[in-house]
DNA sequence: AGCTCTACAGAGGACAGATC
DNA sequence: GATCTGTCCTCTGTAGAGCT
């Protein structure tokens, strides 16, 4: 069997060049081997009589030579014939396995959408692991954890653990990856056989154990850990995702967000101990939930992130900045004059629009790029639980204003990279833009208070443009006018 | 030591061109 | 027209550098 082309380095998959040079290769290889052939016949049939009546002892050493060809000639037809029966065989075999390979993708997709359906999908999914594959799961994780609590660190070693854990930092590099190809795998796997196996639901055989594997780098994979604690933190990481965008984009000001929601599903699923030791105050549990919440938190980074890279793009021909124009940059911000339609001239008098607060196509268009690009991106897998504001018209639907200020702030973030030459994209910090988050959410929370109209004729408009025919048509936001957002800036 | 951010890696889906 | 193949893109997950 040849093995699967070697990806390296880089997002995409890099078997193109050795797979178009091997099919080159082959290629040329085949043409060669007609020539060959060819050639072959060609100079056998030349080989004839004439040479016969010269010189009998040339004749003999001829057909001798001819005699030897031709086995020569059968032995590459055998090999050729077997050569490609090997390939029909292998053909067969790839076939059948892209067959089980696609019966299998079929089924994880319907595990995925039942998954996504609700949680309490996810609880038969969860439940309902097959035991041979527990077992299998169990010896495998008490080896790792054996290993892990000799040269690198389970938390309930608690402190001496981590320090243990730096010392082994520098070990090699493979142990990690192949934990982790295994791991995200055998993931991948359990749900596939999960849905095989609905009829197993037994916790009884599950791994018990809520230690946390930590290898010592900077915060725990979640693959890697016990089936517990993996079940815990990833409905952790599922409610506190969409929470980014419809609740509170910072929620990670407070460090230990994920905490209560750590314990609300560990208490759901019934795991009394993860619970009591979520809840404990003792300095190692505090170590241990603390641990857990860096792997969520890290989830809600990258989605700001994301939001960062795409507004960074845009921002340049939106306001027409040139890096290093601090004086515009300067402007934009004070006060987040960006948000507004405004007219801004050097040497003069510089015009905001104060009715019409994120009525700036780069809002639309930033939205739209960052959280529904594709049909699948994740605000159209949020989008059921957008709301509306104005209670007379709860079909109308909103883009969640966590949503908007977020944007908001990235395209802050964005303009203030101009600010200074050369241009260097900044970080996207808590710290460093958690105020203009709040600002932002102080502007859309005034205008909310003083014109709950224009507040949803804001946000439904921008769903409805976003989203499409999915919404009703709504007026433009032109009579938005809220005399006392000012003070508030 | 812990936090934050970025880059990298792997898997799967989408799509276009080639081949049958 | 159906199927196959190669390539690109997106999403999820992880490692590690840099900073506090």
């Amino acid at each position: 069997m040849q093995a699967p082309p070697v990806r390296k380095k880089g997002k995409k998959a890099n078997f193109s060049e050795d797979d178009k040079r091997r099919g080159k290769a082959n290629k040329v290889k085949e043409s060669e081997d007609k020539r060959r052939a060819r050639a072959q016949g060609e100079g056998h049939g030349r080989s004839g009589e004439k040479e016969r009546s010269r010189q009998r002892s040339e004749q003999q050493a001829h057909e001798l030579e001819k005699r030897e060809k031709e086995r020569g000639k059968h032995e590459q037809v055998c090999k050729r014939r077997a050569h490609e029966e090997e390939r029909r065989e292998e053909k067969e075999k790839e076939k059948a396995k892209a067959k089980a390979k696609a019966e299998e993708r079929s089924r994880n997709q319907h595990v995925r959408k039942r998954d996504d359906k609700s949680s309490d999908a996810e609880d038969e999914r969860d439940h309902g692991r097959a035991k041979e594959q527990e077992k299998a799961k169990a010896k495998e994780r008490n080896q790792r954890t054996t290993h892990s609590r000799g040269a690198s660190s389970t938390v309930s070693a608690g402190r001496a653990g981590s320090s243990n854990a730096a010392k082994e930092r520098g070990r090699p590099k493979e142990r990690s990856s192949s934990a982790r190809k295994g791991s995200t795998r055998r993931h991948i796997d359990e749900d596939a056989s999960d849905a095989l196996s609905k009829s197993s639901d037994n916790d009884n055989d599950e791994d018990p154990c809520i230690d946390i594997i930590w290898y010592g780098s900077n915060r725990p994979n979640l693959t890697d850990q016990h089936p517990r604690v993996y079940r815990v933190v990833r409905r952790t990481i599922r409610e506190c995702e969409p929470n980014v965008c419809l609740l509170n984009a910072f929620p990670d000001e407070d460090g230990n967000f994920a905490h209560p929601v750590l314990i609300k599903h560990a208490t759901a699923l019934g795991y009394v101990d993860m619970t009591k030791k979520l809840k404990s105050n003792k300095e190692t549990d505090e170590f241990y939930h603390r641990k857990l919440c860096t792997i969520a938190s890290q989830r809600v980074n990258l989605i700001r992130g994301k939001v960062k890279k795409a507004c960074q793009r845009q921002v340049k021909t939106v306001y027409g900045l040139a890096v290093g124009d601090s004086e515009k940059v300067s402007w934009l911000l004070d006060g987040i004059a960006y948000i507004f339609p405004h007219n801004y001239q050097v040497l003069k008098n510089h015009t905001v629009v104060g009715e019409e607060a994120f009525n700036v196509p780069i809002f639309e268009d930033m939205l739209s790029d960052a959280f529904f690009s594709k049909k699948n991106s994740f605000g159209f897998r949020i989008m059921s639980r957008f709301t509306s504001s104005d209670p007379e018209k709860p079909e109308e639907k909103e883009i969640p204003a966590a949503m908007l200020a977020l944007v908001s702030t990235a395209i802050y973030a964005s303009i203030e990279d101009y600010k200074h030459a050369p241009y260097e994209a900044g970080k996207f910090e808590v710290n460093s833009y958690l105020h203009v988050y709040k600002q932002n959410i102080a502007v859309l929370d005034d205008i909310k208070t003083g014109n709950l109209k224009a507040y949803h004729a804001l946000l439904h408009g921008l769903y409805t443009c976003i989203v499409g025919d999915n919404a009703r048509p709504v007026s433009k936001k032109t009579y938005l006018n809220v005399a006392g957002m000012a003070h508030h800036q």
